[in-house]
DNA sequence: CATGAATGAGAATTCATTCAT
DNA sequence: AATGAATGAATTCTCATTCAT
């Protein structure tokens, strides 16, 4: 009877938030972000259509919502205390945290590489933060090679990325009629690591 | 009405065929599937409306037909005599095949693995023949793995498919703004083929 | 709980309701009757959406009373006692009051006019008691010009209305940007009184 | 049986244009621009909702063509030549074509004043020829009483400017419940030539 | 064969109003 | 009294597809 406090507000926005996202997300993933209309959306995160407009300003929004809380979780992997510099462990550590983050986050792999394939996507995120940390990995990754003396360390970045890269569409197109099993996944991650002991 | 005409009625049909299927391939590619209006594609493929309902039944079909049209080419490749089954050359020949084939239509290729990577696109292409195609793909290098006697013969087919396809993804991602070099591209070709020898 | 306490209340609700007012006025002058959403307008008046329904029963119940409220102030200057009967000065004295009503609240003025000239305001009005009072000035000064023997009456009361709503409309085009300076409405006013004396 | 020409298409074309501004002027001037949903005015001028897309590219751009066709007509009357140099007749001529325009284009004019009212507007004039042509008739009328040696012809131009535009605004309130008569009209026309000879 | 006008279903979005707390 | 979450109807706009000529 008495009136909510500001912060039970915020707390009922936030898990509202929460829930749209996550609703979103596996329908993005599953059918594809052009063929999810809000209604469609708004009903399978069990709220109105109007609703979704309290929370997210546009579909768009919601996307890029969806894009950068993921990207957060899993650039928390890398970049612990967020310094922008990212952990430079050994590459077998590094492997292993991008399958840790594929495993854990599949859905989230899935829309994430469905979109930033999409023409005129790319120009959408240059201005963004993810763009940055992408071109931090080849860097990274870049110096790594160089160190240990690859003959061609461009080369191997390019073998690298592809190996991850093309693992992932091959997830998008599995995914969701027949999951590849995750000892499969488990087989892959080690089988790239070992080319690179 | 005689004979000759009827041909040359056919010629022309096909051409115009052709035609509309080019523009309408740099145009999925370029604003994406979703983006591409009826209207749009008919005016830069220099038509009307009305007539592009004459050469294709909808806009899904003129997409398969696109689709299709590329698989063929791909499919001349390893399958010439059209018999359904794959030649099974020794590996390093289906590799090569396949980065020459990347190398001498780059843009095609560029077009057609954005265009089918598209949220939209992927799941039309489930039903169709295409699909099939690309299972026997699968089945043969399965087949050629085993033959050689490798440990797991489906975790080798995971990850060529990866390294070629990821590849792809790679040149989208780089096209238009900065081209992989041919030499690059080579060594690529090359530190597969290592991989396999 | 003490009659006291009820009095306090009943100041500060109708404070309250003031203040919306005036806040609203402001933004249907400026802003537009149609493109004011109650939540824009709750919160230029720094209160809750909901808060504003314990005030107003509708976003239309706040228009007609901000103009009940404007249309009173007028109302005052002509009929004091409230009788609804307009005290039947000379119309020199009627003009002086208008023209003096508009000098002294020029910004309120400009604000209101702006407010009922509005598609979608004016509908409103037509069947409010606002309008009833509108057609007693007609009445008024058709009986005036008819008293005076002047030809045509109803010409008359249609010229002077034109004048003194005409120029409203000026002001109202002319402000933000140039205040017509208060001699030029004093000359205006005497040209007016000029044709009628 | 044979395709229609270019011609035919433009013909047609162009009669659906009048057909849609005809029916969506007398609309906006009797319900109020905002009142007009794209639907109402579609049924009301027999045609689909979409199509009028075809022919308008928003419900706001429909109003500006209406405007500026109806400017166009007025125009006519002050710069039949369309040399951007308004016809500097005696000052009768001038009011009597005034007057004509308002007695033939009735509904134009109430939506016309309508829509100047409106906050927000003027902003979207100000690049509009219309406006131009507005400034040029205050300048003419400012020489005007000039050269007549009134002694003060700022004055007069507010007066003359009041009696046209309030004019207007009574038509507003007026139409459609109740029309103000030809002869009225007529009459008030009179009494004003009669203020300036 | 060729055109583009015409349709209508459906998408995104806005907003007055209600209501639980 | 006060809040803002929640609703749903209405609105603008898009576009694949049909069809008369």
């Amino acid at each position: 009877m008495s009136p909510r406090t500001q912060k039970q507000f915020e707390e009922m926005r936030e898990s509202r938030r929460q829930q749209i996202m996550e609703a979103a997300l596996k329908m993005f993933a599953t059918e594809g972000y052009g063929h999810c209309s809000i209604s469609k959306l708004a009903s399978h995160a069990g709220i109105s259509k109007g609703l979704m407009y309290n929370y997210f300003e546009s579909k768009e929004a919601l996307l890029a919502a969806i894009i950068e809380h993921g990207m957060n979780d899993i650039m928390d992997l890398f970049d612990p205390d967020h310094d922008g510099i990212l952990e430079s462990d050994e590459l077998v550590v590094f492997i292993r945290k991008v399958f840790a983050a594929m495993r854990n986050h599949q859905e989230y792999w899935i829309l994430f590489i469905s979109v930033i394939l999409q023409p005129g996507v790319r120009e959408l995120l240059i201005d963004k933060p993810v763009f940055k940390y992408m071109e931090q990995f080849t860097t990274m990754l870049l110096e790594y090679f160089e160190k240990k003396g690859f003959e061609d360390p461009y080369l191997e970045v390019l073998t690298l990325s592809a190996l991850i890269e093309g693992f992932g569409v091959l997830l998008i197109y599995a995914y969701p009629t027949m999951q590849i099993p995750d000892e499969m996944l488990q087989k892959y991650e080690n089988r790239i690591i070992d080319m690179y002991k």
